[in-house]
DNA sequence: GTCATAATACGATTTATTTCGTAGCAAAAT
DNA sequence: ATTTTGCTACGAAATAAATCGTATTATGAC
């Protein structure tokens, strides 16, 4: 059973939720070193989030060993599905094809990206 | 000139800002009347709100009478698009294409929105 | 066995956001 | 003219989120 009720993540969670769905499964100095990239944050904060992220349920960790991993609790599909349609509704009343229509105007889509989407396309208009 | 660096409103002055946005202009008894259908906070946390955004110079006021009106002071398509790439970055991994994928695969579209999206994909195809 | 290293626990602080209460004032109603 | 109504200003509390410092402990190197 993976996540009932609508959690929100916040940004934070959502960026170390990102490294836990990349990798699977990770360590807290894993993620940290993932996000040290970008952030300068120190380790002690990682750690503190994915401490209340475990008390939220988000993840899962064992700590059998001294060193505890951590897996995500939560479905990727599901909370992007979640967060786009919570996008949809505040800033492009509830039209998704409008977000569709932002989205892909504004980024350069390789042509493998538009062919992909051009399948899909094609399968959504047979119906 | 409206807006210059990436602002990013908060939840709650989004809400506010969608509402500017349909009306192009409100008091904030306006403003508040709507937010009021599905939150309950009080008429003078909207007020502060809207002072808030003010200073920010998220939205303009006439103040010229005792009652202030208060006009959006950024433009809808650049809050959708900079809204959407924070998504991107934080939930799909830097990936529009991902994201569209997303939100066309989980909503309804109709058949004129399937093909003012074919259109947008025919144009960026030509590229 | 001792020491250095690397990990967790956790309280406390900082920063951001939201909320509200109260005061003051202008305009309309009586 | 007085009262009531409806507005703004603004400080302050409540809540939420992110950050860090320090204490403690297990493990491995020496």
């Amino acid at each position: 059973m993976t996540n009932i009720k609508p959690l929100k993540p916040t940004e934070s969670e959502l960026e170390i939720l990102q490294v836990l769905w990349d990798k699977g499964a990770a360590t807290v100095r894993d993620v940290h070193e993932v996000l040290s990239v970008y952030k300068d944050s120190g380790y002690t904060t990682t750690l503190k989030l994915m401490q209340i992220m475990h008390e939220k349920g988000i993840v899962t960790r064992d700590d059998s060993n001294k060193t505890h991993i951590y897996k995500p609790n939560v479905d990727k599909g599901k909370t992007q599905q979640q967060m786009v349609g919570k996008m949809v509704d505040a800033l492009f009343g509830g039209s998704a094809s409008q977000l569709v229509m932002q989205a892909l105007g504004s980024s350069q889509p390789s042509k493998e990206e538009l062919d992909e989407i051009q399948n899909l396309l094609n399968n959504l208009k047979k119906k």
